[in-house]
DNA sequence: GTGATTGCAAAGGTTTTGCAGTAAC
DNA sequence: GTTACTGCAAAACCTTTGCAATCAC
């Protein structure tokens, strides 16, 4: 089983949320891709290959669960296209202008400075990341 | 005349592009809102008060090309919804998960730690940000 | 058995595109 | 006079919603 299956199967019973092979099979396949920020359609069709008659609509529920229960976050993104990653609470994007994808920036998510200044004002934190913007090497060859 | 007009204007013809009734319009609109992070939309409406025949189209175009001329830049959001900001290297937002609002944070873009390794592998840095993503004051309240 | 969950299809919202007419150069 | 640019309407796109049928509990 996929790491990460059983502890966040286990979390939609803690909030009584039914155990559907669908769910199931949205989060293996949001596990499978989780490296490559997919967006819902990706999630979509790969979980197909686990649950045939999974319906587009359903995932969109299903992600938005798992985003509420903490499971997983939207990454920001500047081509309007939902995009969705492992929960964690900081790392950094690089975002490309043009095709859109997201790469992530391993080691330099580290040490960012979370702004105190949000937090003692009523602003909830969930997650702070470094997003640069710009062009990726394959699209700016050609801009 | 407000702040940035002339010079990005003038970034127009030094292009070779007209300098339309719209396009005075649509900068007009966005200097006026540009504390805001506006829509498209938003945009849309305030410059509709400088140039009445204006339609949406025309909005979404000189947007595009404004981006293009690098006058104006996109933020990354969290809601789908496209929203511009005034080219800057490096700053930081709030983003609100709840309604999508857009939250400038003034002092902590300052010492930014703008990535090497990404520059000496080929992709071309427009802009350094932080960005957390969390749940805004008022929305905090009526969740 | 009951109520949450599903799939489908339709609706919703934002953004893009085709095209004939218009206006900046 | 050319040709870029515009406005409109339609299309494209991603996402959400209504509803009857289904399935996990």
């Amino acid at each position: 089983m996929a790491v990460g299956m059983r502890e966040n199967l286990e979390r939609l019973q803690e909030h009584e949320r039914r155990l559907t092979p669908q769910r199931k099979a949205v989060l293996r396949a949001f596990l499978e891709l989780s490296q490559e920020h997919p967006t819902a359609d990706e999630i979509y069709r790969a979980a197909k290959n686990h649950c045939a008659t999974l319906g587009l609509a359903t995932v969109y529920r299903t992600l938005d669960l798992f985003v509420q229960l903490g499971i997983i976050q939207k990454v920001p993104s500047v081509d309007g296209i939902a995009r969705y990653e492992v929960n964690s609470l900081s790392h950094s994007h690089f975002l490309c202008l043009k095709c859109g994808r997201t790469y992530e920036l391993e080691e330099e998510g580290v040490n960012l400075p979370v702004p105190q200044r949000l937090s003692t004002s009523g602003f909830e934190i969930l997650k702070c990341s470094l997003v640069v913007v710009g062009f990726c090497p394959s699209c700016r060859r050609s801009i």
